[in-house]
DNA sequence: GTTAGGCTACTCGGATAGCCACTGTCCGAGTAAAGTGGG
DNA sequence: CCCACTTTACTCGGACAGTGGCTATCCGAGTAGCCTAAC
């Protein structure tokens, strides 16, 4: 069993991106450049997550990623099944109606021992997956930082952050 | 996300090893041919079950395959530990080092916040297989059968069950 | 008749091709912004 | 000077190759059982 390097990424855009300050976007570029990721292959997840309605995408020039939901709205199995796919990693192929002399399908109405084991495992993995939120994230990174990478953060965005808008609402 | 078909063929395997009466013994192409499957691909997961001390091989003509241990000592993660390896799911690449400017190394002693939730929810994922071994689920299956499915199975047995030796310490 | 030896046939074990999904990349559709010309 | 149009350049979106691991397979090492032949 091996998740994509995708999930780990996505994990950290939305990251990224929920520590956006205001109406900030980011571009796929440089989300890219700040993980040291492809940028080509990058955008193939970050398209997921837009999909599933994780991250919402400004087009045209000055465009970019931002959330689409409130940090703690969005849960890491959030991110995993968009990324990865709903589908359970276990697939059962009901071998156990295979073989000579098999009997009738109204012997297998109910659903085989196994896949209801190993089903209930992966919804253990899914609750856990559930029950952590990317703000969560956020402050546990918070508080094991004594301000340099907060300090790493703020520095890039002051290269890389952008407005959609000059957002005339604002005053001076 | 996508666990190898392997994983359901060898429960099933080690759930009618373990059906055996006394020292029965049976040979992959046996176990092959119950499940309707390849025997050649079979035997790479018997393999490794033998080598994770799940099943036990008697090697020559009349050879084949016996548990290693009693049913209520092998778990489900057992198997899929020895089918699958013993590596997590996710396996951090470290990106929060990667990019421009990375900070030194001694800021990242600590274990990333992201790969310790997706660590903990394997971990859950890993303790409910390990709840569950094999005995449980012989008695979950034979708790919904009406006898049919353990009918077909001594079938099955009365043709392709070998005993290893004709035990002579038994008398008649 | 008994027994030692050799032979055979069957089993598992590891090494070898084939295929699919993940990885990585490319080019095209769409759009906001800037430049430009006219009013 | 102000405005509308054109052009531009930049963004994301989907379609196209390359590679690693799972799938499927084959042949060789090893051994229990059987047959043979000598004693």
């Amino acid at each position: 069993m091996k998740l994509g390097d995708g999930v780990e990424q996505a994990i950290h855009c939305v990251t990224v991106l929920a520590s956006l300050p205001g109406d900030g976007l980011l571009s796929a570029a440089s989300l890219a450049e700040l993980h040291g990721v492809s940028t080509s292959y990058l955008l193939k997840h970050l398209q997921m997550l837009s999909g599933a309605d994780i991250v919402r995408t400004v087009p045209g020039p000055r465009g970019g990623y931002r959330l689409a939901r409130p940090p703690e709205k969005i849960s890491l199995l959030d991110i995993v099944l968009a990324v990865e796919g709903p589908e359970p990693a276990f697939r059962c192929k009901e071998i156990r109606q295979r073989g000579p002399d098999p009997l009738p399908p109204e012997y297998f109405s109910a659903p085989c021992q196994i896949n209801a084991a190993m089903l209930r495992a992966e919804r253990a993995w899914r609750n856990e997956l559930r029950s952590v939120t990317i703000s969560d994230l956020i402050a546990e990174v918070a508080a094991a930082d004594d301000g340099a990478i907060a300090a790493r953060g703020c520095a890039f965005l002051a290269t890389h952050l952008r407005q959609p808008k000059p957002d005339p609402s604002s005053k001076t």
